[in-house]
DNA sequence: GTAAGTGCAAAATGTTTGCATTTCT
DNA sequence: AGAAATGCAAACATTTTGCACTTAC
């Protein structure tokens, strides 16, 4: 079991992130998980978010303002590229990475990339049909 | 005065804000002004940021993990592209915007970009000297 | 003068921690 | 058996709110 033992805390919090279509926040996975272990504390979720966070299984984002949301990473080298829609939330994929074009000049300025994320918002397709 | 009276406690956070070389916390911002406004409350500087913010002449950042961080805009309409180090934070400005060459594509996929954001974190070129 | 803004204290929110108990391995 | 994880309650940190007082206009 990545990052610990294998509880059924923590298997339930990774299959509701892997199944969830969206960026789910603590209390988004708290209210899906005590449906199913009613005894379950907050805390408990907070040490396991830590935890996936820390052997890179889930990734962190800021949306709106500053709700923090968790999501399951299809690859462990996954970085931030995407494209949000602000209704419903759905996470797409940046086809390509338009950073790297310019990473050559920014590191020719004496700058050392270490991290970068993209992030495009807007209405989907789909959201923008259902105005 | 944008966004409301002319307050010396509004006048303070707007030139710290402005002179700073490098986005602020709430906190960086008290401990500035208190030396100045020893009597200020808290409360007036999340206030006053609020209303700076909904005023479009701050933006707001977040650093490393959850921090938040405040910034004068140059420009109203200037979008986040920033270069920033994460030893000293300084913010550089991207030179261009490599979203613009891909906008088109995103477009024509039924997406509409409401607004985008990159964000680069390395160590500057100081920083790395000073290592 | 009056409405907006302030300071203060209290409340609300979100997150972390200590500890006794439970559960994996 | 032993270590790690959990649940619970309390502690903490951050942000927001209510209200009487002050200040800008």
């Amino acid at each position: 079991m990545p990052g610990g033992r294998n509880t059924k805390q923590k298997q339930h919090i990774i299959s509701i992130l892997k199944n969830a279509d969206r960026p789910l926040s603590i209390n988004e996975i708290y209210n899906k998980i005590i449906k199913h272990l009613p005894r379950i504390a907050k805390s408990t979720i907070y040490r396991n978010i830590d935890l996936l966070l820390e052997n890179n299984l889930i990734e962190k984002f800021h949306l709106n303002d500053s709700e923090i949301f968790y999501r399951f990473k299809e690859h462990r080298n996954d970085h931030a590229h995407y494209i949000i829609c602000n209704e419903c939330k759905s996470v797409y994929n940046l086809p390509t990475c338009p950073i790297r074009e310019i990473e050559a000049s920014i590191e020719a300025e004496g700058f050392t990339i270490k991290e970068h994320q993209i992030q495009i918002n807007g209405i989907c397709k789909h959201c923008s049909t259902n105005m």
